[in-house]
Parts: C-alpha cells; structure tokens; sequence
DNA sequence: CGGTTTTCTTAATCTACATTAAGGGAATTT
DNA sequence: AAATTCCCTTAATGTAGATTAAGAAAACCG
C-alpha cells in the first residue's frame, strides 16, 4: 500500500517494474479501479499536494518503485506526457459514457492486452465500471458468437 | 462550429467570454457532451495536432474566443492548467463509475450552478450520460424529496 | 496432504435507466 | 395569428447490468 485516500503531500510514483493500481473505495465499501500501471507507467494522485488524497494507490505485484516529489517546477521541462494523460482520460469519459460494457471491455482487451493476464478478473470488471458476474457473462457471450 | 470529428491540426480556444461546448456524435447519431466551456476556461481536443481529432467543439452563446495553436513549446511555463485539467477528468470518471445519475446531477449542479440556467436540459443530460427523459423524471423525484 | 481462502462462474431476480410514443408550452417563422 | 420548430415532460414498456445466492476451481497455507 503506497497510499490511502485522505492523506496528504501525495507523491508520483515511476513504475520501474512490477505492477501498481489506483482506486476509490465508496461508502458501501466497494472498489473502483481508477487505473493501472505496468513498467514504464507513471502512476499518481491529480490533486495537489497540499490537498487530502482521494485516490488509494497500491501495489499488484512485487515491483521498483521511483517516489518523486509533487514538484510543479521540475516537470515544466514536459508537458507531452501529461497532454498524453489527457488523451487516455478524454477518451475513457466517452467510452463510460456513450459505449456498452462489451465495447469497453473490448476496448480495454485491445488496448492493454497484457495486463488481462496479470490481474484478477474483477479487477478488470471493477476498471470497466461493472461486477465481476457481468463480466464473466460478457466473456461467455463474446465466445458463443 | 469551431471543429468537428476528423480533422487536423486541431486548435486551443480560449474562452473570453460567452459559451463553448465539445463533444462526439457515436454511430448512432446520439450527441454526448465532453465539456461546457464559459468564459475563463480553455476547451481543446487533447489529440496531438498531427492526428484527426475526435471532438466536435461549438457556440452555444454568442462568444469571443481566442485560437491557439497547440505549441508544446509555448505551453511548459505552466502545467498546473494541465494537472488541474486532470483533475476534474480523474474525479469525472469515478463519478460515472461509482455514482448514481442523481449523485452527478447533484454534483454537477452543486460544482456548476451557472451552466444549469445557460443550457437546454438536453445537453446537461448529455453531459450526465443519461437521456433528457430519465433527467426530468431525476429533477421530479429530487421536488418531492 | 487436507483445509481454508480467494477467484471465477452460473443462474434467478431486481432495478436504474433506455426506448418509444405522445402531448403541451414557449419561441421563431411565415 | 397560424404554423412550424424546439424544448421539456409524462407514462408504458424494454433491457443492460446489479444483486443475491450458490457452487466449482484454483491458489494458499498450516
């Protein structure tokens, strides 16, 4: 466990290896799987520092991390990976809004087909929006057609 | 109309005063509503300028808008625009995945209440990812509560 | 190894929201 | 002012995915 969601002077953190995951937990105790970051991913919390984390961040695999410091001076040389971050965002909004859980899981098959094998299905099914029976539905029904 | 879906080269439109809106139309023909943008704020398709966008982006108000090429360059002053950009999307995607369509309309009108009187229940249903019909069935339902 | 825990699946029932259809009111056009 | 268009609402019915409950299969552990 890297972080819990209330704390405060968040880091970011660089994925050198292994497997981390941020999410929410809501007030009936549920998971919301916000993302996940292999090797080469950066994964961190959007607030500011100086404000209480809503994000949970933990690890799925035995991993090297790099903590950075929140540092808005020192990451003014790149804004591309952040304009990229954007994107992934940009487009994870419209696929939860306008296309149906078989289309995200798809999506999400095509998109990061590697990180299917390393995490437990209701992970997944918890990153596409859904239950776990959904999903398990979903992949029966994807076969028998 | 400032772009629509598909092209190149895509711009920054700085909001100086009036209302702006970006969003996609999927294969049905169905709008759904990305962002409002009133004066104060920037809207922009977070595709690089050399690929096609997927945003559509329009005037719902007479406006005056400043156009800015998207310039990596120019931009590395500041990203805290950017991370504060990410922000509001990471909060965007836990509300669609952890939260009724009550809570957002609530939660949109409570971090929104401008934008509420400035554009047709439509859009903000559009907005909320939930139909103009389920919205007013919402708003009756909250009156007698 | 057998026992416990975690993960995944199946199936029945339920519910939030979509779809379809219709009507009414305000604004805009002729 | 009649006609057209746009916007919002109501209500009936339909459906994707949630919930609940149970069991099977795999992973973990004393």
């Amino acid at each position: 466990m890297l972080q819990t969601s209330g704390e405060y002077d968040s880091k970011i953190y660089v994925v050198k290896s292994g497997l981390l995951r941020s999410y929410t937990i809501d007030e009936k105790g549920k998971e919301h799987v916000f993302m996940f970051a292999p090797e080469g991913w950066v994964i961190a919390d959007s607030v500011p520092p100086e404000e209480p984390t809503t994000l949970c961040i933990d690890v799925l695999e035995d991993s090297v991390v790099q903590v950075r410091k929140k540092d808005i001076e020192s990451e003014h040389q790149n804004v591309a990976p952040l304009v990229r971050r954007l994107l992934v965002l940009q487009k994870r909004v419209m696929m939860l809004m306008s296309a149906s859980a078989l289309e995200r899981f798809e999506d999400f098959v095509a998109t990061y087909p590697d990180i299917i094998q390393r995490v437990p299905q209701r992970m997944i099914a918890s990153y596409l929006g859904i239950t776990p029976e959904a999903l398990s539905k979903l992949k029966r029904e994807q076969l028998n057609n």
